[in-house]
DNA sequence: ACAATATATGAACATATATTAATATAATAA
DNA sequence: TTATTATATTAATATATGTTCATATATTGT
């Protein structure tokens, strides 16, 4: 059978990944898995932008824009503040920020 | 100088993704953004192992695992390697594992 | 040839999720 | 207050996708 069983313990977390672990970097994934979130974090990546401004630059429909900003504010991936009606977005997350930049900058590489 | 379009070309890339990058990009984290995948992925990145081990240590069903290796092997994330009948996978993308081991760091400091 | 073993495949099913349409809310201005 | 603007929400729909079951393929050993 297999004679590695039973040391793997402890110290060394070995060959599997807690729930809760398992859970944040699959959503963490997920949230960049999607044309329309890469779009609209790409876009922020560059500044802060209203739900309108982002729908009109990306050629989306404001209520498709708005169902993306509530999955990654959810995520607390990007935050936003208000000045008079508009919302204004922005990221807020470095790290997401920094795989999705490496990941671009990757694939352009080929 | 960033007046609307046709300035942002060449040197700045702007605030848009050419649909190639944008394709590579979402699915590179469509890879890491399922459970399963991730399991296997990080089960890979310790090791060397058959399909029929890697069901057994992550209590899956063969084909479940089959089903997902096929996946990772079609985006070159996995490789193997035969054995009399038996198929050794590991790992053949070094960008794809830094991103996961990142964001697995990463959850785990909370 | 046959049996045994390891892995892959195709179809069916269930679930997840992205988008849309219609409507609602919230803030501001008149 | 009413109208206007910006954004959010709910429900419906369509599509994508992960898992399972049944079966197929492929390799090895007898």
């Amino acid at each position: 059978m297999n004679e590695k069983e039973g040391l793997n313990t402890i110290e060394d977390r070995g060959e599997f990944l807690d729930e809760e672990t398992l859970f944040i970097v699959s959503q963490t994934f997920k949230a960049l898995s999607e044309p329309t979130r890469i779009k609209i974090l790409y876009l922020l990546s560059k500044g802060e932008y209203s739900v309108n401004e982002i729908a009109e630059k990306l050629s989306l429909q404001q209520t498709t824009v708005s169902h993306q900003l509530r999955f990654l504010k959810n995520l607390r991936l990007v935050k936003f503040r208000r000045e008079k009606t508009t919302l204004f977005y922005s990221c807020d997350d470095e790290h997401v920020m920094d795989l999705l930049k490496q990941t671009i900058d990757h694939a352009r590489h080929h």
